[in-house]
DNA sequence: CCCAAATACTTGCAAATGCAATTAAATTAC
DNA sequence: GTAATTTAATTGCATTTGCAAGTATTTGGG
């Protein structure tokens, strides 16, 4: 007999795949902006939280950092970012938008809010400020404990 | 002045960025098994849902139908797997554990779930399973809607 | 102060990924 | 019944990815 178990159930695989859903959704709606997801997401992570680091950058995005330096590269070669050595610590550098970068920023987010409120379209505040809080809280729990090591 | 906006609100960030951690720390779980993440996948859906197709299960994990084919085809030579023609629809071929795939899926079933507790230990029963319902419908919005268009 | 360990970032390289094109079969329209 | 369209799966190919190794810098211990 089969050991009960459901996937309906097992909430890595539905936050997976609804991530990866969503993702190649809003990747479709960049296509006009010659923009990549990851590209979209580094963008507007420094349009946030300007002097950003590369590593900074990384675990905000939760992506490994050798795939950011490249995607940073190719964001300076675009004009969109731009890269300055730190004072307090010469091995990082400091991350900020050009004007195009922050001007391309701000043409997407109003498209990324839109997107988001199709995606959630019978959804209350309540409903969506709780999933927000839930997920905050999965999010902190992977990068505190023994799990994510 | 900067546009209102944040990504600690950003859903489809949020989400991302969750399944994206999740997946890293499972996959460092999975390592000792000799099995990669999306292989794992495969298998516990195919364990679940018996007789499935590939499109069935490039639908259930949201994931390409060309990468399956050859994650499917990683399994087959694994000896996990077994393939056989749909005798209603012989574009189709059937897939199912073999004998051996299903020892190593409930094998790690128990991971998973011990797994899945860890990274919800301040949760309670009803946020768990509010999470999930709320991950269906998003899932289910984006199959049906225009955004996934 | 100095050496060992840790951290920030980059690059090489092999593996994974996803789009486009292809083949084969089923479905729909006429 | 046949032609056109859709669907299932695979494969080629270019891009992306992430681990491992390397360099540079900083931090911590003795």
């Amino acid at each position: 007999m089969a050991i009960q178990h459901s996937l309906e159930k097992a909430l890595p695989f539905l936050l997976a795949r609804t991530g990866i859903s969503m993702g190649q959704a809003f990747t479709k709606q960049l296509l006009p902006f010659s923009i990549s997801l990851i590209e979209w997401r580094v963008c507007v992570t420094i349009y946030e939280t300007q002097n950003s680091t590369l590593s900074q950058v990384a675990h905000t995005c939760s992506n490994d950092p050798s795939t950011l330096s490249r995607t940073v590269n190719g964001l300076i070669k675009k004009g969109y970012i731009k890269r300055v050595q730190s004072r307090l610590d010469k091995r990082s550098y400091v991350l900020n938008l050009t004007l195009k970068g922050k001007q391309v920023t701000e043409k997407i987010i109003p498209l990324a809010q839109e997107y988001e409120t199709k995606a959630l379209v019978d959804f209350g505040h309540e409903e969506i400020d709780q999933l927000r809080s839930l997920l905050k809280r999965i999010h902190n729990n992977m990068g505190q404990s023994s799990i994510s090591q």
